[in-house]
DNA sequence: AATTACCTGAGTAAATTACTAGGTAATTAG
DNA sequence: CTAATTACCTAGTAATTTACTCAGGTAATT
């Protein structure tokens, strides 16, 4: 399990689509222009995002991406395995990391880690983050201020 | 929060000093060779761990490194935050990510999950990952080919 | 005095991150 | 039909981080 900023624009990235599902795909260039990532980079991510069939694309004007799945349905353990590609077996490597012939004890240990924690995060679901008290609290607290074109949130969201 | 090679490299380090707590310092050669990681990058990481109070240095010929406190007694978030010498605030960095003058709902969002995360591994000791039946199971699978140096488990631990 | 360890800083190769620039393909609005 | 819009694809590349190497220290023990 690997934690960087990659994984956060993937996620928050994720957490936009969740919070337009019931509104129709949402194109990479606004959430580009709304969390200040380049678009092209945004594409690669969502490539990849697409090809575990997290999420699906569609062409034209009105076009965008949408989640392919409920946001209930979606844990953030997905959305952070998808874009490490599968990466990160924590577990020696086939003894690239360890000495030759011998298994190393430490590292049994953190593959153990390695597991909780993307229990810990396959647990979170996209939904449990935009569920309207959360997302009513924060609007509270920025006095209507949001970045995101979110114009009917009590009625899209819930 | 942030996870990375690096911070698997500070808590498996870690892992092995709690393993010998009881028996004494242990060298960073010592680590060096166990676990394949450089002297010298070890050195670096180490000098973190020890300016974070986490670790404390012993010179001299039977010197080494041992922990602070009880292994019980430091996070998995402790380890990983010292490496990381306090980066990361996921909050967006004084506006630095989000549109000019508005605050993102997103990266609010994130950070609340950021927080969920640190508080999870916060709640993780060195302790609970040595403790006595874990390491006996993953020593029985190994039959007995343990690369750290560690003669008398039973006793040590627990 | 010799050994053994910790400490420091500079430099560097490799990997990853984040971006830029150029396209093609599908879809829709006019 | 045409033009605009959007996904989608490929390649290159600057910036950053990671992980390491080297070359010298200093401090404590024997």
């Amino acid at each position: 399990m690997r934690l960087s900023t990659k994984g956060r624009y993937a996620v928050t990235a994720m957490l936009d689509l969740a919070i337009h599902h019931e509104e129709g795909p949402v194109t990479l260039a606004d959430i580009s222009e709304n969390q200040g990532i380049s678009l092209s980079y945004l594409e690669q991510l969502f490539a990849r995002l697409r090809r575990h069939g997290l999420v699906e694309g569609l062409r034209g004007p009105g076009g965008g991406y949408r989640l392919s799945r409920r946001p209930q349905d979606i844990s953030v353990a997905e959305v952070i395995t998808a874009i490490g590609e599968g990466i990160d077996a924590t577990l020696c490597e086939g003894n690239r990391d360890c000495q030759d012939g011998d298994e190393c004890l430490t590292h049994q240990l953190w593959s153990k880690l390695g597991r909780e924690i993307f229990d810990f995060l396959n647990g979170i679901s996209l939904a449990s983050f935009i569920e309207r008290d959360d997302v009513n609290k924060i609007v509270q607290r920025q006095q209507g201020r949001v970045s995101l074109a979110t114009p009917r949130l009590g009625k899209t969201l819930a």
